[in-house]
DNA sequence: GAGCGTCGATAACCTGCGTTATGAAGCTCT
DNA sequence: AGAGCTTCATAACGCAGGTTATCGACGCTC
């Protein structure tokens, strides 16, 4: 159902145009699909960069585990989120990463993805923007564990699940799976997983999110968007046109607004 | 004493062998220096991306204003540090930038950081280890913002400033000059002013740092660096192999163990 | 050198969130 | 279907850190 292809190539072609070339490169990286397990750790903290991984089903996360024996959760990724990069241009590893859920995965290595770039520079810049567009994500979760208060940074983790969801087709009537356990949830968030309960009930008792197990609904998406003033600058914005002219591009369609 | 070739340069040929031409391409980025006073405005949060800066001398932070009324500090920016770089692959910024103090700045293009990244893949390669490696700070703070206390984060973010500074020969007798308002460093933190004066009061009178207004001594730097368990892999760490081959260099030294 | 504005220290008070505990509901294994 | 595990809800309690206020020290300007 989430073929990688079709994933990630929508990603990139949002931002750049793709030859049938760029298609058949890109469709390398998965040749070699692996299942993997809920729970399974795809590497550790301070292991060699050898690889990175195209997610084709399941949920993952990066982390990190402290000293004082908590553990802080970076980013959660989804079906064709490309996983590892960001500890491309390290030689160990940043953080960890394992997966929530049984999934599948295409692995790759450092050489294929170098030998891409080489060929494609449209791929380079796709690929390269999808990372900067991880990293916003990032610097929008600091700011909202610096700044806000625990339901604002729930409604946000939770819309930002929703919009990303929505843009590779999981969302139904509003509603989508969340296999996180609150504990995870808050050590996405920074906060206890008692905490994370409270407030779920808080944003229930307001009407803002109906949870039951793993089902999530909001019923309400744009009341949520405006309580945690949602920026999506980050998710959906095209590519400045400088960059179109540096990659070279046998572009035909132009970018977007 | 803080030229931007000698510093920026530092760092890059930290990762790679860098030519005479290199270094001319280099110093094309550093044509137009403009003094900045105290306070002033770079650019705000969601201005047009039109360049990109070298700070030859002064700090400069970037931030975002949030709907509550309260500030996120998202990165100190030091001497010989190029700001800007998180918007790269934006059209807009994603955050604001201010002066602290007074200072010199070289504001260069897109168009020319485009250009030199076309001719020299050397070059190419150092500026975006520097950028990934100015993301993987910004990920230690979100990791300190989750997870550890006021002490702790205060206790981590001037041991980094102490090694960032010591890098670029701003450190002497373990002291340093440090222009930030304790309200800054607790809208860097995630605290309040009044909590970084208590906590500073804390560390203090464990004997951990000594300050007299914008002037700070960590008298036992290790110790403090314990106490933090501070990772310096992003600091420090050469590139990987796999990096230099791509950049197609004419490298004549090798890297760093 | 008097007046003013900013910065920092400290205190008093309050609250959001962590911690610990308990019980209920669902999942898996046999 | 019962034992044992994990997840979740809710309550009771304590504390770290936010908020507000006051005062002193320093750095401006005229």
């Amino acid at each position: 159902m989430t073929l990688l292809d079709s994933v990630v190539m929508q990603g990139l072609s949002r931002h750049t145009a793709l030859t049938a070339e760029d298609k058949t490169l890109l469709l390398s990286l998965e040749l070699n699909p692996r299942r993997v397990s809920a729970g399974e750790v795809l590497w550790q903290e301070s292991a060699d960069v050898d690889l990175f991984c195209v997610i084709k089903e399941g949920w993952a996360y990066s982390y990190r585990n402290l000293g004082n024996g908590s553990m802080q959760i970076l980013k959660v990724y989804l079906p064709g989120d490309i996983i590892g990069m960001r500890d491309f241009g390290f030689s160990r590893r940043l953080a960890g990463v394992a997966m929530i859920n049984d999934g599948l995965i295409s692995p790759f290595t450092h050489q294929q993805l170098f030998e891409l770039f080489g060929r494609s520079p449209a791929l380079a810049v796709g690929i390269i923007a999808l990372t900067v567009r991880q990293q916003a994500m990032l610097t929008e979760r600091l700011v909202y564990l610096g700044r806000y208060a625990a339901h604002e940074r729930l409604a946000h983790f939770l819309y930002e699940l929703y919009l990303r969801l929505k843009r590779i087709g999981a969302v139904e009537e509003n509603g989508f799976h969340m296999p996180l356990s609150q504990e995870q949830v808050g050590d996405a968030l920074g906060l206890s997983a008692v905490h994370v309960s409270r407030t779920f009930s808080m944003l229930r008792d307001e009407g803002l999110v109906i949870r039951d197990r793993q089902h999530v609904v909001l019923p309400d998406p744009d009341a949520l968007a405006r309580l945690v003033e949602f920026n999506d600058t980050y998710i959906d914005e095209a590519l400045p046109v400088a960059f179109q002219s540096f990659a070279g591009m046998r572009s035909t369609s132009a970018p977007q607004a």
